[in-house]
DNA sequence: CCCCAATAGTTAGGCACCTAATCAATAATG
DNA sequence: CATTATTGATTAGGTGCCTAACTATTGGGG
């Protein structure tokens, strides 16, 4: 049992939550401190995932993410704006558009407006790429929530939207 | 507007997931593929809110995991029990144990039964870092999840772990 | 008009995670 | 028993993400 690190639990159980609660005599809800536990193995888990799924396309989650979003502005923005709407760094996009240029994917072209500014291009290749695992793509997404029905999926995209306004609120202090 | 990548949305629309199925004609649900998309938006976001909220004990989620792990077990584990119930892989303990070492918060010690293993065991630094952060974190763990009632957060837990085990599956092939 | 603040992008350094390859020591097998 | 397989741990190399510190360029106010 080497390969799959996933294969372990990773998830906390109740009565963990309770011991260390006890531990030091505080009084938070073991329940509400599983959920928030569970939650951050569930992200962490499901990130993994995310990985997995676009490694077999050649792409991580951040370069798919990067790629689906120029393709769905027109194929062109600027760095800036993909680190804004894909919701990372200026540097992490940096990163991001370096790994995809030296794969053909995209292609930085200075900006015509603005002497300090780039463009980020999506290559025929890249548009090719992204043709090529849609089907694939779209469908394994599906079966990720597919054990849930529509009524789960609604009530679960309102629940998570919350969860993450709370994640906000706790980062933003 | 520099500082807060979260700021941005990083958050798919249900209009983009349109968009993206119509573009190659597929036939995949709208609706489940924005959950799913949601959903690992969701789980990084919160991941990095975890990376913030452990950040101001001057420790890492690995890393507090690690050493909550280290206590609940009696304060002493070797590094693949480690990996195992984290759910990493031995080299991300390996890593992990470094950094704390260095910090004082656990130490290695040879295994007395196996001449190729090791013991990690947490100190009496280590054991006053998680006493100290103990009240502010499960504080803040709650508030988390705050915004849900107990019966909400039931639901979610239950959502959760089935979308966990979907992930699992797609992982697995 | 010139200087200085704001902005675009990259670079540098850090952390977590992974896989694959390498050693050391133990177990298993002909 | 000697050889081989397995297991414990680390190292090496890759990715993504972050913050902070540059480098350029743009643009506003004295």
């Amino acid at each position: 049992m080497t390969q799959h690190p996933g294969t372990g639990t990773g998830a906390p159980t109740l009565d963990q939550a309770r011991r260390q609660i006890a531990r030091y005599g505080l009084t938070a809800d073991p329940q509400a401190v599983l959920v928030a536990a569970r939650l951050m193995a569930a992200g962490a888990r499901i990130g993994q995932a995310g990985e997995v799924h676009f490694a077999r396309f050649g792409l991580s989650t951040g370069r798919y993410r990067l790629l689906a979003d120029l393709e769905d502005h027109g194929g062109e923005k600027s760095p800036s704006q993909l680190a804004a709407s894909l919701g990372v760094s200026r540097a992490t996009v940096t990163g991001l558009v370096d790994g995809l240029e030296r794969e053909g994917l995209v292609a930085r072209r200075p900006s015509t407006e603005d002497g300090r500014g780039n463009v980020v291009v999506l290559t025929a290749r890249g548009a090719q790429k992204l043709r090529d695992l849609a089907p694939e793509h779209f469908t394994r997404m599906q079966a990720l929530v597919g054990d849930l029905s529509v009524e789960e999926r609604t009530v679960f995209l309102d629940l998570l939207a919350r969860v993450v306004a709370g994640a906000d609120a706790l980062t933003a202090d």
